[in-house]
DNA sequence: TGTACATCAGTGAACGCGCGTTCACTGATGTAC
DNA sequence: TGTACATCAGTGAACGCGCGTTCACTGATGTAC
C-alpha cells in the first residue's frame, strides 16, 4: 500500500498555492505558515523555496489568482446578460458569487498588507478585475442606461456597494444565507442603478 | 469616591488597548503579538495577563472598543443635521471618517476571526452601531423620504456602500485622498438615498 | 494613632514550540555526442 | 544506440529567534483594629 511519491511533482507550483488557500481559509492569513503550506503538499518544508522566493511571494501569488478568478466569475456570469444593463447587474453577481466561494482569496487581495506590489502579474490581474466593471458601465452608458461622461464614479460607486455586501456577508455579521445575499446582490445593484441615473 | 480600589498604577488596561491599536497600525494583525504590545506600554511581557485572558481576548477588546468609537463618530456626525435624510447622509460621513481614521480597528472589527464572540460586550457594541443606522433610517422613513416597510434591507444596503467604499480607501485601491473619499461618500449616500426611493 | 495583614497588579526566569530560512546534499530528467 | 553531464526539483538537518504562557515571587496599597 505504501504507494512511492514522485521525486518530481508535475504541478507543485499550483498544488502550493491551493494546499495555501484552503489554509487561509481554515487559519486566517494571521496563522499562515509556509511549513504547512509545504506538509499539506504532502513536501518538504523546503519545497516551497524552488517555487516562491519566500512566505510573502507566495502570498502575492495568491492574491493574483485571486484576481483572475474574480475576473473570470465576473465574465462567466455576465456571458448570460440580455441587455447592457443585465450585464452589469450580472457583473456585480459574479463578484459577490467569488467572494462568497473563495472569501480566503478575498482577504489576502484586499486586507492583506504583504501581498502588495511585489509581484508585476498581482496589479496586473487587480487592473483586468476593475477594468471589467468599467467595460460594463461604459456599455450601459452607451445604452443610455446611465448618464454619458466620465464612467469612474459609477464604477467606483458600484464597487463600492458589491464590495461592502460581500465583505459584510463574508464576516457574518448580515442575517442573509448566501441564496439570501445574492438576491440582495440583485436589489443592491438595481437600487445604485437607479441612484446613479438621472 | 470610588466604588472600586485605585489600582497600582494610572489605567494600564487603556494603556494597552492603545499600544495594541498602535502595533496593528503598524504590523497588521498578522504581525501583532502580545509581548510587543506590553513591551509599547512599558510594562513587563506578563502584566497584560491581569486584564485580559489572552492575546484573543485582548484583540477582541480592541474590536469592542472600536464598534464603540464608530458608533460615536456616526452620532457625533449626525448632531449637525438639518433634517432625518441629511442626518442619515452625515452617518455615513461618521462611518467613513472613523474607518480611514482608525482602518486597524475596522480590520479587528471585520476581518480577524480570532475576536468572535469571546467577549458579550463585544457583539452588544457591534449591536448598538447596528442600531444607530438603523434608526437613521426610521427616521428618514417616517419623514417620507424612503417608503415606509422594514427598514432592514435600506439599512443593509446603506451600510454595504458605506462599508465597501471604507474598505478600498482603505486598502489603497481607490484613487482618492481621505478628503476625496469624504465627498464621494456624500455622493454615494445620496445615490443609495434617490435609489431606493420608490 | 500606628501597625499588621490581605489583596492583587506587577516582575523575571523558564518552558516548549514552531516558525522562516540557509546549507549541503541527492535523485530525476533532458540533451549532446 | 548508450553514456556523460548539466540542470533543476526535491530532501533533511540545523540555525537563531521570538512567541504565548506558566510559575513562583515581590511589593505597593487599602483596611481592620
Amino acid at each position: 500500500m505504501a504507494a512511492k511519491r514522485p521525486y518530481h511533482r508535475a504541478n507543485l507550483k499550483q498544488t502550493l498555492l491551493d494546499s495555501a488557500v484552503a489554509l487561509i481559509a481554515e487559519v486566517g492569513p494571521q496563522a499562515f505558515t509556509l511549513r504547512e503550506v509545504a506538509r499539506r503538499a504532502a513536501v518538504s518544508h523546503n519545497a516551497p523555496y524552488r517555487h516562491f522566493r519566500d512566505k510573502r511571494d507566495l502570498l502575492g501569488a495568491v492574491a493574483a489568482q485571486g484576481f483572475d478568478r474574480l475576473t473570470e466569475s465576473m465574465h462567466k456570469a455576465m456571458a448570460d446578460g440580455s441587455s447592457a444593463s443585465d450585464r452589469l447587474r450580472l457583473a456585480g453577481l459574479g463578484y459577490v458569487e467569488f467572494a462568497l466561494a473563495s472569501p480566503q482569496h478575498i482577504l489576502v487581495m484586499f486586507d492583506t498588507p504583504s501581498s502588495d506590489d511585489a509581484r508585476p502579474e498581482y496589479a496586473e490581474a487587480a487592473k483586468r478585475a476593475f477594468q471589467t466593471l468599467l467595460d460594463a458601465i461604459t456599455a450601459v452608458q452607451a445604452g443610455g442606461g446611465l448618464p454619458p461622461g466620465d464612467p469612474l464614479p459609477f464604477a467606483i460607486a458600484s464597487w463600492a456597494g458589491v464590495h461592502g455586501l460581500a465583505k459584510l456577508a463574508i464576516s457574518g455579521r448580515l442575517p442573509f444565507d448566501a441564496t439570501q445575499t445574492l438576491h440582495f446582490t440583485n436589489y443592491l445593484t438595481r437600487v445604485l442603478t437607479r441612484g446613479m441615473s438621472p
